[in-house]
DNA sequence: TTTCAATATGTTTTAAAATGAATACTGTTG
DNA sequence: CAACAGTATTCATTTTAAAACATATTGAAA
């Protein structure tokens, strides 16, 4: 062999529903901080994303999802916040399982990637 | 089955190198663009996309290639050109090789997606 | 030796996205 | 029934990236 810079394969997934781009993995991230904290105000934070944006993610995905992935609580103790449905949590495990699956298969393609 | 919104799996593939992303969809339309017009001017024309863009884009790839993939004439008949190089040739067929065996893989994986 | 079209490069404009600030709303709890 | 903290929403500001503009430079060929 001559020389060896090395190169490898990246991969980036993403769920695509009829009106475009659904969930990848920054709105994992986000349905994961959720859990975590239990509000979308908390997890922005956590993610040094601002609320607004946080918020309009969750909005998205909760409408063209077929059921919500978030649940809001609104006023209350706490002023309210916001957990996982059921559906929010099997979509966090899907993605991940899918996600696996793919980018295991993507490293074994990068075998001798010369350029 | 219940309800029954499509939902499919999307896949974005790019070469890394110790440097960051090195080669994606993106300069690969570039490179074939070049070979089919015969300069970096035309090739950005045909893409509608800046020439100063384009250059940029080859000048990154030059670099980061351990040869380059696209070769540059200045001056001379009609002001120079670019034609891409053997390695150039052997990028684009390489790097369709692999994503075409990684969406292939992605698209089986598409099964019963649910959210 | 002038012409020409493409490379090469810096500067300025524009457009798009993200952020930040401000404010109303909500409903449980003390 | 007032306080509280998070949701909900609008508007102004900042940041960022892309595009547009401008201008050298190059060298074969007429």
């Amino acid at each position: 062999m001559t020389s060896d810079k090395k190169y490898k394969i990246e991969v980036r997934l993403w769920i695509e529903e009829t009106e475009g781009p659904f969930l990848g993995i920054g709105k994992i991230w986000l349905l994961e901080n959720i859990r975590k904290t239990g509000s979308i105000t908390n997890a922005a934070k956590e993610m040094k994303m601002a609320y607004r944006q946080a918020w309009q993610l969750v909005q998205e995905m909760n409408q063209r999802a077929e059921s919500p992935l978030v649940e809001k609580l609104l006023g209350g103790k706490g002023g309210g916040g916001a957990k996982l449905t059921e559906a929010g949590e099997r979509a966090i495990s899907l993605f991940y399982e899918v996600e696996k699956r793919i980018k295991d298969f993507a490293q074994k393609e990068t075998q001798n990637l010369k350029f």
